[in-house]
Parts: structure tokens; sequence; C-alpha cells
DNA sequence: TATTAATCGAGACGGTACGTCCGGTCTTCCA
DNA sequence: TGGAAGACCGGACGTACCGTCTCGATTAATA
């Protein structure tokens, strides 16, 4: 039993710490292409090959960065009321992707996914599903309580809200102060008129 | 006006075609990154510092790459009945995106947006806001018509239709085959019962 | 006869003569390999297209220019008295090696011989052999009027003259101020004691 | 002290070895200016990077590369009989000097010496004075031994002993077999009569 | 006088090479 | 064994030339 790593000098985790950092920090700069483990190495003090011993590749890398750099942020406490709770779930999900290089990052392991598709599957795994699933949820929830129509498509739903941030951002446009309740009031309530 | 270009031998056109085709191609199997000057040169019967003389970098070439995509395809006819309408713009929308290439090419835009903001810019220029422009014109008169609330913002809107897409390709779910219609019904119906 | 050349729009010669200066200037900031056509035409306000009209190498248009730079000068009188004559023959082939691209324009003829002969004869053609020529008959008539030893070997004592030449410049060594009256000196009287 | 290259993974000597004799070689087929770092990484199986991490340049390459190729040959024995030893150190440097690039790779130092005047300093240091000072040492000694005039000047007469294989050279002249014997009678008897 | 043949400017084009940068792997010593 | 240092291979980048080419505009002699 944890056989693993029990021999030799052990492993200086605030080293750990340093190399992510680093990468969090390039990243935020220039994007994943513009990210050099040359660099990393340098602003970590250390060198590339001991970054290789923690890391396959300058994805894996990245990943376990984005990974570290969600650890910090807890989730939101829940009401038990909908909109309330979809509210609070956007506001937190923006306050994630106000973040710098959050949009640079997604673009990055999505232009990456032929090349190295672990940068994707790991954001998928680690950020994206997990707020999806709170939203999924929360849906679903209100489905079961009657709040929410029977024929709606909870995953399509969930996409509109969390789209609506993507789309803005690719877009390039400015994304109002309180687009949490404008977006959750226009979802729920729908457009046309009566 | 157009005083350039009199002077000195022209420019091959078919050469700036098979350039382009060949950018495309690299684009489509491995993305922005993969693609290499090098490659597209070959592939395009030249040489990377002819690419050079039209070029004054790879980003340049990928974004004009990105706009001869797009010329080849004309946009669809419109009803003048809003549900259908829609639905026919997302439909069209969802073919361009479903080519191989499309979310690997937003991607490397964002990632490379602040190494160079050029290729997000002419994403965002010829593509991201025709379509963004035309789904606002149906909505706007729509809204006109009174056939939607007064009170709808309407980027909000087509951020929701289009955003759907985004944020169901990123987080890698299956887009259903008639996502137009279930989207454009719920968008408009709201999720709530009644 | 004379069939060359008079149809069509004639040359114009002020043009021959502002790319040979640009390519001496050139060729004397930093020899033959950093002589670019590309900025001779410039300087020479003029095409490399233009320049490849006239010549059919950039080694032929420095093998011109050569030639025109010692077009110049004229070959100095004979007095009749050997060692005179000598040191004023070396004296003037001092004087046109001294500008300061000349042994760099020899050192190139040399480095290119395999790739481009064409300089290397030329040069020879022109220069080297014309001033070889000229010590040669001056000993040469010196050994007829029994001046000379019998048994001297001419094409020898010319390399010895201006062979000194050559190797103090390759060197780096100061050429002395005198080195004309010192050097004939000292290869009429030889170096044993008596 | 000898404080450099402890550390790190050591460079492989016979890669050196292999870049040198790629260089070498390179360097006879065509000169200095048609040699390419290209052509040299594959001769030497290796890659222009790794070319670059030992020298700085082109330039400083092929300086290395003529120091090795000098350091195989030792210097001839001498007799202490004058005549007998400036024909041996003649020969010897004729046998130097006959290999097809040796004056390709001077002239080539000498084009580019504005350019990268390390290439004809390392010649000048490594290859050219050393020979100089040998000849320098031989006059200096039997000056002393009063075997030479007391007026000669030393420096001039070896510019006149090495400086004729030059100006052979450079005239495209044939260099006799016998060349050192006759030319170290010529300079040393003069050539005056009687 | 219209034609013809060349020059000239401008710039495209295929090549070849340069020097730099980076990713991943490796080899060596030191702690 | 971990870690620092750095060599090594492979591949791409952007730049600089070379020599050729294709245009259009110009400039004389000629038919």
């Amino acid at each position: 039993m944890c056989s693993k790593q029990l021999r030799g000098r052990p492993r200086q985790t605030e080293l750990d710490r340093r190399i992510l950092e680093a990468a969090l920090h390039q990243l935020s700069e220039g994007g994943y292409a513009r990210l050099s483990l040359e660099n990393v190495a340098t602003a970590a003090h250390t060198t590339r090959a001991t970054i290789y011993l923690r890391y396959a590749s300058k994805a894996a890398l990245v990943a376990d960065a984005i990974i570290h750099a969600r650890g910090v942020g807890g989730l939101p406490k829940l009401s038990g009321n909908l909109r309330q709770d979809l509210v609070t779930q956007l506001e937190h999900f923006r306050a994630s992707m106000d973040t710098p290089y959050s949009m640079a990052i997604i673009g990055s392991a999505l232009a990456e996914e032929r090349a190295t598709p672990e940068l994707l599957a790991t954001l998928r795994e680690h950020i994206i599903r997990s707020r999806r699933d709170m939203l999924h949820a929360l849906l679903h929830e209100a489905q079961i309580r009657n709040e929410l129509a029977p024929q709606v498509h909870i995953d399509l739903a969930v996409s509109q809200l969390v789209g609506s941030y993507y789309a803005l951002a690719i877009a390039g446009d400015p994304i109002p102060p309180d687009w949490p309740e404008l977006l959750v009031d226009q979802v729920l309530s729908g457009l046309l008129s009566n």
C-alpha cells in the first residue's frame, strides 16, 4: 500500500506551488501558446527538467495549474429560491470568468483539442462540468417542484444561462453589471409578450 | 483611389487561393498552434518567403483564411415569421460551426488575444458580429411588431441563442439534431410553468 | 557591324556610373559578401532587375566595378634607372592597395574562386597581371643590360616584391612608410653579409 | 579556476569533432560563403541549434575549425644551417598552403574582416603569426651570428619569403616544385650581378 | 507617323540560409 | 531519489538575399 514515493529525497512541496503560480501568471499574460516552460522554470527558480519530473507535458502542467487556480474559491451557498440561486450561481460563474485569462485558457484548450485533448478534458472535468451540474441540479429540482414547465429541456436551459456569457465574451460585447439578474429573468420568463 | 498595385508584377491570384486553402486545411487538422507556414507553403507549392509577401505574420494569414472560408456560404432567406427565421438562422449557424475546426479557430483567437489581437478582431468583425447582427435585427423587428415583450434585452437574447451552442460545445455535450427548434421554443417561451 | 544595341531605348550611361559607384562603396564598407544587390540598387536609385540587364551576376558587377575603380589612375613614368623605377612601381602599387577595400576585394575573389571564378579571373587580368608584367619587364630589361645576375628567376623576383605587401597585410603588420625603398634595396642586395 | 562546465550534461566531445570536420570539409568545397550551417549540421548528424550552443556565429565556427585543422601538423625540425632551415620552413609552409582551401580561407578572412574580424584575428594568431615568428627567429639568430648583413630588415625579409607564395597564388602562376630552394637562394643572394 | 525594340521601375516568385526560440529528452553531478 | 544545470534533437519562426519573372511606362530608331 501507499508504495509510491517513499524512497529517496522527497519532493519540495513549496516548489510545486512556485511552479503552478508561475504557470498561472504566464498563462494570464499571454495564454497557452505564449507560455513557455523555460520561462515558467526561470520564474519558479527551477529548471525545465524538474518540471518534467512532475508533469508529462506542457498541457498537463497547465491543466494542473487551472485546477489549482479554482481550488481556492469555494462554492456559494444556496437558498432554495430558484431565481435567487440561479443568480447566485451566475454571479459566481461570472466572477471566476472575469479573471483576465479565463477565456484565453478555455480558448487554448479548444485550440489544442486535437494535439493535446487532456487540456480540454481536464478543464471540462474540473471546471466546466461542476458548474453545469450545479445549475442542472437547481433546475431539475425546480422542475420536480413544478416551478418549471415539464417539457423544459434542462441541459439546454443550462446552456442558455452559461452560454450567454460565452457568447458575449466571444463577441467582445461588454457584460452588464446586472447580467445575472437580467439573464435569469429573461430565461425564466421567455421573450414573448404576455 | 485604388492607387495600389498598378505597378510591378501582379500577384498570382491562384496562388492566393492555394495558400488560403492550404492554411484552412492545416487549421482544420491541428488548429492554429499546429499550423506551420512551412507546411502551408509546401502544400501551396510555394515558399515561406512568398507567404510573407502577402501576410505580415502567421496570425494575419490565418485571419484572412478565416474570412475566405466564410465568404463561400451565402446567408439564408428569411420568411418574416419570427420562430421560423430564428430556427433558420440557428441552423445556418450550427452548420457553419459544425465544420471540424470552427471551435478550434475561435479558441485559437481567444488564446492568442493578447499576443495577436488581430485574429480575434478579424473573427469578430467578419464572422461573429454578422451573425449576431442578423439575429439582433430579427428580434428587434419582432419587438417593434409587439411579438416580444417590451422589456426584452435583445443583446442578451441573442447571447442566449448563440451562446447555447458555445456552452454545449465547450462542455463537450452532444448537440441534438433538433437543437434549433428546441432552443428557439425554450428561449421564446421561457422556462416557467404556465 | 556594330550590330549591338542600336535599336530600342538606349541605356542611361549615368545610371551605369551610379551603379558602379554604389557597388564600390558597398564593397569598401563590407567586402564582397556583405555587398547586396538590393542595397546597391537602392543606393543607385534603381532596381535589382535593372542591374541584371547589365551584369550577369553579382560577381560580374563587382568585377566591373573593380576595373572601373582602377581605370582612373594612370601608370607612373619610368626613368630607366632600375632601383628608381622599382621603387616608383611599388609606391604606385602600394597606393592602389592602401584603399580601404583592396585586400578585402582580393580576399573575396580568392574566397569565391570555386563558386565564381570570373571574379578572380577579372582581377588577375586587369589589375594583378598588369602590375606583374610591368615589374617583369623592368627586371627583364635590367637582366639584358647585365645589371641582374643571369640566373635570377624573374617571376620569383616579382613575387618577392609584390608578395611582401601581401604578406605584411595578411599578417596585419604595419607597412612602413619607406617600404618601397627598403624592400627594393633588400631584394636587390640580398640578405647575406659581404 | 577551471570553474566552467562542471555542472550539467557534459558536451559530447565526439560531436565537437564531427562538427569541426564537417565544417572543414565544407570549407574546402566552397569556401566560407558557400559553407552553410545547415549542411554542416547534417553532415555532423546534428542540428543547427546544437552548433549554436558551441559557436556564436558561423564565423566563430569557421575560426575554430581552422585552428583545429592546423593543430594536427607538427613543426619541422631545424638543423642550425640557415639556408637549409629556411628551405625546410618554406616547404612546410607550402605543404600547408597547397591544401585546396587554404587560400580560399585566407581570402574569406580578408573579405569578412569588417563584418567579422574574429575570423582574420584567429587566423593571424594561430596560423600566420606562428610561421612568421619562426622565420623571424631563424633570421634573427643568423643576424646575430653575422651570417646576415646588420642592416637587414628582418620583418621585411620574412615578408619576401612568405609573400612570394601569396603573390604567385594570387596571380594564378604555378609555383615551381623547387620553389623553396630557388626563393631562399634568391632572397639571400639578392638579384644584382656580383 | 506608327511600329518596334529596347530600357527602366516596381514588385512577385522560388530558393537558400541565417540566427532565435521552444518542447521534450537525456546525462551528469550534488544533496 | 530529487533537483540544478545544461546538452541534445527536432521543428518552426521571421528576415535577408539572390536570380528570375512579369508587368507597365518610357524612349529612340525605323519601316
